[in-house]
DNA sequence: GATCCGTGGGG
DNA sequence: TCCCCAAGGAT
């Protein structure tokens, strides 16, 4: 059953896979890029990031030669940048004890930063054919929905569908087949309203059409304010997150306020979600009412005026480069007709 | 096992 | 506008 369900899963995905960047490319190096950065987030907001960043850091050595800085820059509007920091520790680990080179075993994988058991199976099978299946989030979907197993969560039926999903793996095309099941999570098998009609192993499927969710928890709403600091010679005032911040840890954003002073000039409102909180954020202008906090509120981060053709070059966050588009300040001109 | 870490796009 | 996310890992 399993053996004519993988069969039924690989032709399907010679039929349909995306035509994807990292598809292209058999180099070990790439497909770790791209595991990482699809963490959590989707194929749409990975490709921009995925060519900029190959051509900044084609190697493992040249990413392990690059300023965290220019790491993050290139990160910037990814989110979860511990990913970067630790894709760069990694290769720095790989430079200095590996000759520059990627383990090519799923458990040595495994040893390094940032790289956890659905990772270091992806690699490993992908780069280099080990026979080893992925559980992401979308293999553990499709694998309940055949076997008719309800939602929910569990260590026994989390052993239930790696089982399964072993069992759909193809000796012979290990990479092809964890990609045909991610790719039909991701296009078919869909978390809401699945489109079993379409589906290629529908005969094989327990489930057919019934798909329980999960309810998640509610964000916590949270009201925060920002200034917006402009100097006569085209320069905004940003400052740098701690590098022992939880969030995003050293990135630059627009220096906060503790609170929107009364009669402050409010040049923008928003709503920008990040992880479990909520954000109400408004933009206010510097002067009048409003006044920097001075001495020890800033301790400790960096704050600069920075040229706004300059920007691009800062690992900003995506709370930040969202106010600085709606005010107009990015893209700079003199960058803006050339992404 | 539970919690924390981000974001831009689509329904 | 609002809600829902999406190819996890570390602690």
């Amino acid at each position: 059953m399993f053996l004519d369900c993988g069969t039924a899963l690989l032709g399907w995905f010679d039929q349909h896979k995306r035509d994807l960047p990292w598809r292209r490319s058999s180099d070990p190096y790439g497909i770790w890029v791209s595991e990482i950065m699809l963490q959590q987030t989707r194929v749409a907001a990975v490709l921009e990031h995925y060519s900029r960043w190959m051509g900044s850091f084609p190697t493992v050595a040249a990413l392990a030669a690059a300023e965290e800085a220019e790491v993050l820059a290139l990160w910037s509007g990814l989110g979860y940048y511990r990913r970067a920091r630790m894709l760069h520790r990694a290769a720095r680990v790989l430079v200095a004890e590996h000759a520059g080179c990627l383990p090519r075993t799923s458990a040595a994988l495994r040893e390094l930063p940032g790289i956890g058991a659905y990772t270091a199976a992806a690699v490993a099978s992908i780069a280099f054919g080990e026979p080893v299946a992925v559980v992401d989030g979308n293999v553990e979907r499709v694998v309940a929905r055949l076997l008719g197993l309800p939602a929910g969560a569990g260590a026994d039926r989390l052993r239930a569908i790696r089982a399964g999903a072993q069992a759909l793996v193809s000796p012979a095309r290990p990479g092809d087949s964890n990609q045909a099941i991610m790719e039909l999570g991701a296009t078919v098998c869909l978390p809401r309203a699945p489109l079993c009609l379409g589906c290629p192993v529908q005969p094989w499927c327990r489930t057919r059409g019934e798909h329980p969710t999960i309810a998640r928890k509610p964000l916590t709403p949270r009201a925060i304010a920002y200034t917006l600091a402009t100097d006569t010679g085209g320069r905004v005032l940003l400052r740098q997150r701690p590098a022992e911040a939880s969030l995003m840890a050293g990135m630059w954003e627009l220096p906060e306020l503790p609170a929107a002073p009364p009669g402050a000039r409010v040049l923008l409102r928003f709503r920008h979600a990040i992880t479990v909180t909520n954000y109400a954020v408004s933009i206010v202008a510097l002067g009048g009412a409003t006044e920097l906090p001075g001495g020890d509120a800033a301790a400790g981060t960096a704050e600069r005026w920075v040229p706004v053709d300059e920007l691009p070059r800062l690992p900003l966050t995506g709370l930040a480069r969202k106010a600085l588009r709606r005010l107009g300040l990015w893209p700079p001109a003199s960058v803006s007709g050339s992404g």
